[in-house]
DNA sequence: CTGAAAGCGCTTACAG
DNA sequence: CTGAAAGCGCTTACAG
């Protein structure tokens, strides 16, 4: 960068010395500088456009205003939910918000809350599914670790497996809830896409769902929970393989939305009629699939909300940390799952 | 922040000197560490888990790797796509992405683009329509010019109205090729969802759509044009006010995806068949929505490559700034608009 | 190859 | 109320 205004431009033009000139611009807590010169100060710092440099007061006063976000994929409208949440949190609390996507490289955790760490980042969130890589998130643990030793403040939303505040949805109770729902509707015959088989979140989801059917007697064979990639096209790619094996089953729950709607797709491709022919389950209540047809039931969580819960809680002092917030999911019955006749 | 490892912490445990120090962490340009040194200077790094602190770093380099990027609202996905696009390219450079929604509150971005500036962010992104607050306009226009002179590179996803690298999407072209395909299809009575009146986009995409039904001779009258908020919620709203009327129409043209899938939820609470009773159009061709049903047509725009567009054209030391690049939709035809029997 | 020292642009005790 | 000066944690000519 070159010819940027410094506050020694701005002290000489209106004639004091540093320390008053920075005293004016941001009225120091303690100290009040005399109406004149306040003045004039304010004067010459709009004539030359003088604007801080963020960097050499992160350095003079030890901290910042930004909290650092990691999260799996912005595209995705379940991360970006939650990014919405945290951002407008971190508004209103004058935060600059730098985030960062794994990928769902492995590893890119650890890094990015590494930079976070250079950047003296105030508060850091971590925001996705750990996975059953123990080794993966104990370095993840002792990088959140060290950030906090030196002052800054971690949030993780994920299982309760990080030695940091964190927000845990309860996957496993939402799963069970929309299965007993499921079975209520008169559905008995199940299958699962399951998602990738190393994420604990679709771990849980399936678990859940399992439960719920076993405690009813309902069936869900093992040859009917189908993993694949938690996407669209993993959906897709999963009802099909289901397909083909040409399952008796009523109901097909997919760990999440998105999935759900690629496997509604497939299904609607291989000519299936919806939602007589099959009904189908989601998890997450996506905002911007709430309007696909037939509408999804779904487990809906508060994925803004989350986001802002995290800046909170970041922001809060309280003791005893690191805390837990378990957040409930919701089942909400749509058009997908109509009552199975008996 | 306290209790921090430095760099002077690092180099009294390996005996070494400050200048050494950071010479065998960051094999700078021209200078050679020992190896002997550069080991002992690694280790003790490594074991006091040091970080440098990017402020510092930022103050003696003079320049950071930070991208500013402001947007509108990450939830939405017009938005998110861009952003993961940006963050994508972002990351094989090395670069970290500092974000920030305006939540369409004017003035917002001239705000955040002064705050990048502070954080001598070496590439700024502004993402989004102008409006026809000439005012706003320049103002942004002015800081954004603030900014290069110090060094910084910026470039706009928008209209070109702004002294900077501009990518701009040819919404007038695109809105009309779309109302030349309705037209082949046989709809000659249109009616259009035509999002905010302050936003150049939206007007672009009304305008180009005019052209076209005019051109063909069809018909589009002005209480046909229905304004409202750019959300599933304003095309839901508008499509209903529209119903009101009762209008002699067989196609809505929606400004983007997002009201064209609230309209068809509206559509379809008023009991019309969908495609037969009313043919849908939208525009953006978002991602997340190309599984509702029926699918809609629409008009494609490349929304991650266009993120990932912005930070190269900033990082490409080109000539003959500031540079236009146009970037044109594509008409995808779906089951949302099928051919009127004639 | 290695080190002492200046400098990046601020803030903030410490004096006056 | 105002100012001179130290200090934040790095990098990098400049010497050796």
């Amino acid at each position: 960068m070159t010819g940027s205004v410094t506050l020694h431009d701005v002290a000489r033009r209106a004639g004091v010395s540093l320390a008053t000139a920075s005293r004016a611009l941001n009225g120091s807590a303690n100290r009040v500088v005399g109406e004149a010169l306040r003045e004039r100060v304010l004067r010459a710092a709009a004539e030359l456009r003088y604007s801080p440099n963020a960097h050499a007061q992160a350095m003079a006063r030890r901290r910042t205003r930004i909290i650092g976000l990691s999260l799996h994929d912005i595209a995705d409208p379940y991360f970006s939910a939650v990014a919405a949440g945290v951002m407008r949190e971190a508004e209103t609390h004058g935060l600059l918000v730098t985030m960062a996507s794994t990928g769902h490289r492995p590893g890119a955790e650890t890094d990015y809350v590494g930079a976070f760490r250079r950047h003296w980042a105030t508060v850091v969130i971590v925001v996705g599914s750990r996975t059953d890589d123990r080794a993966a998130t104990d370095r993840l643990a002792e990088e959140l670790a060290a950030f906090e030793a030196e002052g800054g403040r971690a949030v993780a939303v994920s299982q309760p497996r990080l030695p940091v505040d964190t927000i845990s949805i309860d996957n496993r109770a939402g799963a069970r809830d929309l299965g007993h729902t499921l079975h209520d509707l008169g559905h008995r015959r199940f299958a699962v896409l399951a998602g990738p088989a190393d994420l604990l979140t679709a771990a849980e989801r399936v678990d859940g769902f399992r439960e719920a059917v076993a405690h009813r007697g309902g069936r869900l064979a093992p040859e009917h929970v189908v993993p694949g990639p938690f996407t669209r096209d993993g959906g897709y790619a999963a009802m099909q393989r289901l397909l083909d094996e040409e399952p008796d089953v009523s109901c097909v729950f997919a760990v999440n939305d998105v999935m759900a709607v690629g496997a509604m797709a497939a299904l609607r491709d291989r000519g299936v009629d919806l939602p007589a022919g099959m009904a189908v389950a989601g998890f997450d209540d996506i905002a911007t699939l709430r309007d696909v047809s037939p509408a999804l039931t779904t487990v809906r969580i508060p994925l803004e909300e989350i986001g802002a819960l995290a800046v909170r809680l970041a922001l809060d002092e309280g003791a005893d940390r690191p805390r837990l917030r378990r957040v409930a999911g919701e089942v909400v019955v749509r058009a997908s799952t109509p009552r199975l006749p008996a």
